[in-house]
DNA sequence: TCTTGATGTCAAGGGCGCGTCAAGAAGGCA
DNA sequence: TGCCTTCTTGACGCGCCCTTGACATCAAGA
């Protein structure tokens, strides 16, 4: 799914845009600052940019300089400036399209469509690897001694979260609400079934895990 | 140098365009209507096309779309009109952006570096060799056992969205928004035909594929 | 040792996703 | 206009995946 981070500091906006784009099944992440803007980019890793200007800490087009230090993913500028000079500093400063408001709704999703149509799918190390098994996130495929394994979708989702945590604690609510959505919680249920699912498939001795740990009264961890 | 080809069906634009695109260092080819666009970006190669999309002979829509058959370069749209659903049928058509005249030169031109800056450098499309049968991604053409095969427009480009991620894996939703459309995401009725269609022309036993893999529940797979 | 709460294991059913077939609709071409 | 190819849509059955409940196991504390 394709994750948008949406910046701006008037929250009525920033909710009418969440609204529209996890509508159309966009995973929706949103900062009210440039400072947050940066932290929620670096943390969240999202696939595309909205970008407002008019941000109440940092410039804009700091941001966007912010942003390029290390990651090309596609800004798309929210601005109520009109001006040509405004433009062409947010640009040159790296941003992939400026979008003058008020704005239709239509359009900025064209726009997004456009921008993350022609990205440069980001290759970072998508492939964790451990002793018993080997994990392609961006190929989405698990192999096991050479030979690939066949995971359900909710057993690959869970451990897909699982691997990009790697090395950290998940707490059971969070595992819950990411792979079975934000109304779950308290069915730990199903954790220890697709755990078990998991450690069946991948780990060598299922019963004394080494790689699908468990904290007790916690949740669960990966480790390389 | 930076060659840019001026699309429109007004001289005096194309020679207002091209001098200020050859004052700031590009290379500037030109042409007036939609086929002679079409002759001269395959003859001339540009790195980047500025189309007006109010053309005589062919809908610039169109023209979007014959470009998109064989190349990724950029193309910027002029164009008069403001509505909204023209923006976003030329958007997801394959332009990458789209300007609405009059237009500040200095906002064109920075919209221009945008484009050209982000633009993948242009990969020669490969050929894809399994062991019953050759995807030639250039030459648009499948064969089997040494003769072609035909495949119908839907299917070339479904094998070829899957060709060009081998190996990884393809979500429903992604296949069916490359395929049929962005507003498409949920028909995976689609898929199922299309996939057993491709599957029968050209898996040995197509009820046991080999190359076109089912992943349930997430997606397809090429494997080569 | 017993109790308690949390985790691991197993099996069964119901639902749904997938493959398959075929007919109707739409579009291109003579 | 009429034919032919291609795309869309519906129906159906099979198999697999998710869910759920029952029970076993384990660790910690009294």
């Amino acid at each position: 799914m394709t994750r948008v981070l949406v910046v701006d500091d008037e929250p009525q906006i920033v909710r009418a845009l969440a609204i529209n784009l996890k509508a159309r099944g966009y995973d929706v992440d949103t900062a009210g600052d440039g400072t947050a803007a940066l932290t929620a980019a670096a943390d969240r890793h999202p696939d595309v940019v909205l970008l407002d200007l008019g941000l109440p800490d940092i410039d804009g087009v700091e941001v966007i300089k912010g942003l390029r230090g290390w990651t090309r993913i596609p800004i798309i500028v929210l601005s109520a400036r009109h001006a040509s000079a405004e433009k062409v500093a947010a640009l040159d400063a790296g941003a992939d399209d400026y979008v003058t408001k008020p704005f239709g709704m239509d359009e900025l999703l064209a726009r997004l469509r456009a921008a993350v149509r022609r990205a440069v799918p980001e290759e970072e190390a998508p492939v964790v690897v451990t002793d018993s098994f080997t994990v392609d996130l961006a190929a989405k495929r698990v192999s096991r001694d050479g030979a690939d394994v066949r995971l359900t979708p909710t057993e690959w989702h869970l451990l897909e979260v699982l691997v990009r945590h790697a090395g950290r604690l998940v707490s059971q609510r969070a595992l819950l609400q990411e792979v079975w959505g934000p109304q779950y919680g308290t069915e730990t249920n199903y954790l220890r079934v697709y755990m078990a699912q998991l450690r069946r498939k991948l780990e060598h001795d299922p019963s004394h895990p080494r790689h699908l740990l468990t904290e007790p009264g916690m949740g669960y961890r990966f480790e390389g």
